[in-house]
RNA sequence: GUAGAUGUAGCUCAGUUGGUUAGAGCAUUAGAUUGUGGUUCUAAGGGUCGUGGGUUCGAGCCCCAUCAUUUACCCCA
């Protein structure tokens, strides 16, 4: 049979693993940096911890795991009605936030409030892929719950700036706030419309102002709140002076306003101060579909590449509720590994990675030598170097050639003369250059 | 779920209005060099042209179906 893997997953070899982990531990050192914990929750969940978190969409694209028993044996030959409970009950992850409220509710009573965790794992979506879209793609989770103070959302933008100016990467950080879109629909009385709206509203920066014109009007707005929205588009976009604006528009809106108070604080009392402002724009039109979000939402996107968000996120305030565990409130934001691995792939940014497996091989000459060398090599990784002895006694050149391939800066020679005079022949095969009658020991100190 | 594009060697791709035995580069293996890689030279292996059917004297090329991959929409990291 020809062997394939399940559509829009893939292997990682050993050069991408390296870029790979480049990613993973810039992310890791800054999460650490700001006092994170990591923790980690099953590939799996129970389907009902998972569905109705993620909007209809979401649950068609929940990858859902068959049950063993005698009741899937049996479906080949039925022919009955079977309820999905029958034959699956659990399912792959979707994201990472909504297993984090499920373990902080199971494990309330060991967690110190506010609880500061991350989680680096992969996820599943039973998506179609295509570019910047897989169907197992790991997300990187930093989250704070049990507080409500703004000032989690400043260190989350914080984390974000920091992350990508490591990576060296130029990016968007766009702002918004779910209670503003709130109130924007209470305003104009279309409360039971908000999906719809917010949808509409979300596209702007694809199909302008006409286009979202048009698709409020499929939906069934009407025209003079239509208008509303078109105002309420071009004045909450780019600048921060509009916060006296968005007021008047949302002064029959308590949650409106409260919307523009928080992100009023967010902006000129932080994000300001901490020269984080131009970096970061609020965008009104920015709505992120995922159901759970309340208040601020985050999103970035990467400069000079098309690729949609490469990191996102923002504050829910009942996600915990769901489990049993109301009132606690939570902020969060997840770093999309996979596409940050595109984008810097893209524009060329990543760095050299300099070769930190094996520092030294070597040659096999025959049955004598490698009992000989095996104990060298014992010495040689006794002393933290890194070392193989080649497996079979071939010609030298496919040896050296190994080594060659592999990126191993050096090549210790032993055969019979080194043998006789307990000696090394060391070459480097950068230079080409080789040193005999070296002792094992002058060996290791080359490498310290 | 909707729409388009593409399937030829391990990889990237040529292949003329349909015409004999389907090519190249890279990669692989062997040799030039029996204790020496990366450069160079020589040679070799590797294909039921995605699959099934049709048109034709003749199909990699045209038609139909099917599968796979991929891009966009929807939604998202």
């Amino acid at each position: 049979m020809k062997p394939s893997i399940p559509k829009g997953t893939r292997d990682f070899s050993p050069v991408e693993m390296n870029r790979r982990n480049y990613i993973f531990d810039t992310i890791k050192k800054v999460f650490q940096k700001y006092g994170y914990q990591q923790i980690e929750t099953p590939s799996m969940e129970n389907l009902e911890t998972l569905t109705g978190k993620y909007g209809d969409e979401g649950d068609k694209l929940l990858f859902k795991i068959l049950n063993s028993g005698p009741v899937v044996d049996q479906i080949n030959k039925s022919e009955t009605d079977i309820k999905l409970n029958e034959i699956s009950e659990k399912g792959l992850r979707y994201d990472l936030t909504v297993p984090f409220a499920r373990y902080v509710v199971m494990h309330q009573h060991e967690i110190t409030f506010p609880f500061k965790r991350y989680q680096i794992q992969p996820v599943w979506r039973a998506d179609r892929p295509q570019k910047g879209r897989y169907r197992e793609f790991y997300q990187c989770d930093v989250d704070v719950i049990g507080s409500d103070s703004l000032l989690n959302e400043v260190e989350l933008i914080q984390i974000i700036d920091e992350v990508f100016t490591r990576l060296g990467m130029e990016v968007t950080i766009k702002i918004n706030n779910r209670k503003l879109l709130a109130g924007l629909c209470e305003v104009i009385g279309e409360m039971d419309k908000f999906t719809d709206i917010v949808t509409a509203i979300d596209k702007f920066d694809k199909v302008g102002s006409n286009g979202v014109k048009q698709e409020l009007y499929d939906k069934g707005i009407n025209k003079q709140s239509i208008e509303k929205v078109l105002e309420f588009i071009k004045i909450s976009k780019f600048d921060i002076i509009v916060i006296k604006g968005l007021k008047e528009l949302m002064k029959d809106s308590e949650i409106g306003l409260k919307g523009v108070e928080e992100l009023e604080t967010l902006f000129i009392d932080y994000l300001v101060p901490l020269k984080l402002f131009p970096k970061t724009i609020l965008d009104g039109t920015l709505a992120r579909g995922l159901n759970y979000y309340t208040g601020a939402i985050i999103e970035v996107k990467a400069n000079n590449v098309s690729m949609g968000s490469i990191c996102g996120g923002g504050r829910y305030d009942d996600l915990t509720g769901i489990f049993g565990l109301p009132n606690v409130s939570g902020v969060g934001i997840s770093f999309g590994a996979d596409r940050i691995y595109d984008v810097l792939n893209e524009l060329g940014k990543f760095p050299d990675f300099k070769n930190d497996s094996t520092q030294l091989l070597f040659v096999n000459f025959g049955k004598e030598e490698e009992t000989f060398c095996l104990n060298l090599v014992s010495k040689v990784r006794a002393e933290g170097i890194n070392s193989e002895l080649y497996p079979d006694h071939t010609k030298l050149k496919k040896q050296f050639a190994y080594a060659d391939d592999k990126k191993i800066p050096f090549v210790a020679v032993i055969g019979e003369e080194e043998m006789k005079t307990n000696t090394v022949t060391l070459k480097d095969m950068a230079s080409g250059e080789q040193f005999k009658n070296l002792t094992i020991d002058e060996v290791i100190k080359r490498f310290k």
